[in-house]
DNA sequence: TATGAATGAGCCTTCATTCAT
DNA sequence: AATGAATGAAGGCTCATTCAT
C-alpha cells in the first residue's frame, strides 16, 4: 500500500478551501438523498469534518441547501451566456444546447439539485429552486421569441411560453436518459434535442398547426 | 345516548371502505410533502384513523408509498388504454394526450406522487417509481415505432427511445406549467404536445436531420 | 432484599396518572436545576419514561415549564384562598403567613419553580413566572391598604406597593432561611413574619415615618 | 497602509487593560442571561476578543463565573464598609442602606449577578455564591445585635440571624421593584427599607412580641 | 376492528473547550 | 499576545414502529 497522501485528510485547513470542500459534499449529498433525506452528518463526514464546521460555515442545513442551489445556478448560467456570445440565432440555440448538455454531464450532481424537487415538497426554498428553473425557462421562451421575429413567423406570442417549458422538460428528460446511456458523446444528446427543437419548431413557428379532425 | 351517526367518525368500518380511504390520504399528504416530508401521522389523521391501523393495512411507510404509486400507475395506465383502442395512428395518439392530460387534470396528486422524486432519493422504491415511468416512456416509443413503420419512415429506431424521453419529458414539463395556468381547458393542453409532437415528428420521421454547419 | 413492588415501574399506564408523574419529576427537575439546567430526557427518566412521551404530553420544553409554574401557581393561590376566608383582619393575616409557610414546607419544589428566575433569564415564561409573582404581590398590597382604612392609617396608598414588594421578599427569604433550618415548626417561621410585618406596620400605618436627620 | 488607530480593534493590548474588559463584558452578559444562558462567544464577542483569549485569562466558564461574583462581591462589600465609618448606630444603618441601594442603582448588573441564581441551579459555584450572601446578612444580624445591645434590648440573640434573612430579603425585594420605577431616587428607596426595618425594629427591639391569640 | 401508550433511533443545532499557527 | 480551525458531547425534538388492551 503506497501512502496515498493526496487524498489524506487533512487537518486546520484555511476556510477558502474548507468551504468549497464542504459545498462539493453537500452537493453530492443532497442530489442522492434529496433535501430531506440528506442529513448534516453525512455531508459532514463527506467533507472530512464535523458537523460543528459545517453549522460554523453554512448556518442551518436551510442556507447550506440554498448556497447549493446558487452555486449550481450560477455555473449554469455562466455555462449558457458563454455560449450565448454567438451572433446567429440557429448557431446560438446550438452552442447553447451543448453548453447545456456539458454541464449536465460533467457536473451531474449539480444539475441534480437543481432539478430534483423542483416544484414539490416546499420547504422555504423551493421557491429559490423554482426562481431558478423559471429563469432557464424564460431564457428559453426569449430565444423563441427571437426565432419568431428573425423568421417572420406567425405563432402567437402568448404560445412561447408554455412552449418554452416543454422544450426545458423534453431536455432534462433526454438528459435523465443520458444518466443511463454515459457512452453517448455530448454532441449526440445536444443534436437530438436540437432535431426536435429546430426541425418541429420550424412548422410551429410558420404557422403550420395540426388540428383533431 | 342519543346517536349522531351522522357527524360521528364510524368505527369498525370494513376493511374495503377504511383501505381506499387510506391509499386517498397517503397520495394526498405523499404529494404535498414528498417522500421524506409526509408523516405517517399525518397520513392516518387525513383518514380519520390512528397510526396502528395504517400499519396493520398497509405494514410499513415503503408499502404505503409503493401501493400509491402503483395506484397511481394503474390508474395513468387504465386512462391511457381506453384511449388506445383508437384504430387510426394519428387519432390514437392525440386521444392519448387527451387522456394523459385529463389524468393530470383530475388526478393531480396521484400525478404527483408518480413524478415527484422519480429517480431520486435512491429509496428502496425509486426503482418501482422508475419503472412506472418507464413503461409511460416504452409505450410511447412503440407508438413511434408504429408511425415509422406505417410512415414508411427512415429514423433508426434506436433513435426512438431517447426522443420517446424527450416527449414525455415535455409532457411532465407541460403538464407542470398546467398547474399554474388552471383556467386552460384541457383540449388546449393536448393541443400544444401534439403540435409539438406531430409537427416536430414529421420531419424527424421522415428522415429530415439538422445538423451544425 | 424484597422485592419493592410499589415503586415497581409500570407499563401502559393511562395519561391522567401519568400526567401528573410527569408534572411532579418537572417540578422537582426544574427546581434543582433551573430552566436552562433542566434536560428534558432527565425529567423523562424521572416520571418512569422516555422522552417522546414526555413531547406527547407537552409539546415542548416551555410549555412543560409553563404547567410546572401554572400548576404551583394555583396550589399556592388555592392554599392562600382558603386562609382569607377568615373574616378579622389581624387573623386573616395570620392564617395567611401560616398558610404560605405551610405550601413553602410541604411543596418546596413548586414554591422554588415558582420563585427561581423570576425576572431573570429571560424566557418566554419569565413573563408567566412575574405574573405568578406580581398576583401574590398584588395580594399583600391590597390587604395592606384594608389595614389602612380599616386602622385610620395614614400611610399614602402609592408606598404600599413598594411595601407589598418588600415583606413579599421578606416572607422569601426567610423561607430561604428555613431550608437550612429545617426543625423549625411552621408556626415559628409565620410568626417570625408576622412580627415584623404588623409591629413594623403598626408604626407605618400610624403615619409614624423616620427621617434622616 | 493610512493608521485607522482610532477605530481599529487594539491588539496586543496588555493584560492587565484586557481583563477588566472580559470580566465586564461577562458581568453584562452573566446578568441578563443567567449562568446557563450565558454562551462563552457572546461574553467573548462583548469584550472584542476570541473565546481563546477568555479561556487563556479566566480558565473556564465557571472560574469566570466566580471571577464575576467575586468581583461584584467585592465591590459592594467596599461600598457598605465605607458607609460603615458612621460613628452613630442609627446613623451608620441609614448610610448603609444608601450605600446598598447606590450600589445597585449604578451597578444593576453586578447587583444582579450576585443575586440571580443565588442559591439555585447547584453548580459548583452555588456554594460561592450563597456565601456571599451570606456575609451580607451576617453582617446585617451583627448590626442587629449591636443595636439590641446598645438599646438595652430583650430580643434572644438566635433570632437576630432570621430577622437579617428577613431584612436582607426585603432590601432585594425592594431592589426588584425599583428597576421597574427608575425614576425614584436613591434616598427614596433607602428611606422606604429604613422605615420598615427600624420602626419595625423598634417594637421587636423592645421585646414586644405579636402572639396568636 | 381499533386504539392509547410507549419507545429506539435519529436529526438539527449549540456549546464549552482545545489545538496549531 | 492572539486567533481561525476544529471537535466531543449533549440537548430539544420528531418519527416510524410496536405492544397491550
Amino acid at each position: 500500500m503506497l501512502p496515498t497522501s493526496q487524498i489524506e485528510v487533512r487537518r486546520k485547513v484555511p476556510r477558502a478551501v474548507r468551504e468549497p470542500q464542504m459545498l462539493d459534499a453537500a452537493v453530492r449529498v443532497f442530489a442522492q438523498r434529496g433535501y430531506h433525506g440528506a442529513s448534516m452528518a453525512e455531508i459532514a463526514e463527506g467533507a472530512g469534518v464535523t458537523k460543528p464546521m459545517v453549522y460554523a460555515y453554512f448556518g442551518s442545513k436551510d442556507q447550506l441547501y440554498l448556497a447549493c442551489i446558487e452555486q449550481a445556478g450560477r455555473e449554469l448560467r455562466n455555462a449558457l451566456e458563454v455560449a450565448g456570445e454567438e451572433r446567429q440565432l440557429e448557431r446560438r440555440l446550438w452552442r447553447r444546447l451543448l453548453a447545456y448538455f456539458e454541464f449536465v454531464g460533467q457536473r451531474r450532481d449539480e444539475w441534480r439539485v437543481l432539478n430534483r424537487e423542483a416544484t414539490s415538497t416546499g420547504g422555504p426554498f423551493s421557491e429559490q429552486v423554482a426562481r431558478a428553473r423559471g429563469e432557464a425557462i424564460r431564457l428559453v421562451a426569449q430565444q423563441l421569441e427571437e426565432a419568431v421575429q428573425a423568421g417572420g413567423g406567425t405563432a402567437p406570442a402568448s404560445e412561447l411560453e408554455p412552449l418554452a417549458h416543454a422544450l426545458v422538460g423534453a431536455g432534462e428528460s433526454l438528459a435523465d436518459w443520458w444518466v443511463d446511456h454515459p457512452d453517448e458523446p455530448v454532441e449526440a444528446m445536444a443534436l437530438r434535442l436540437m432535431n426536435l427543437v429546430w426541425l418541429g419548431l420550424g412548422d410551429l413557428l410558420e404557422g403550420r398547426l395540426w388540428a383533431p379532425a
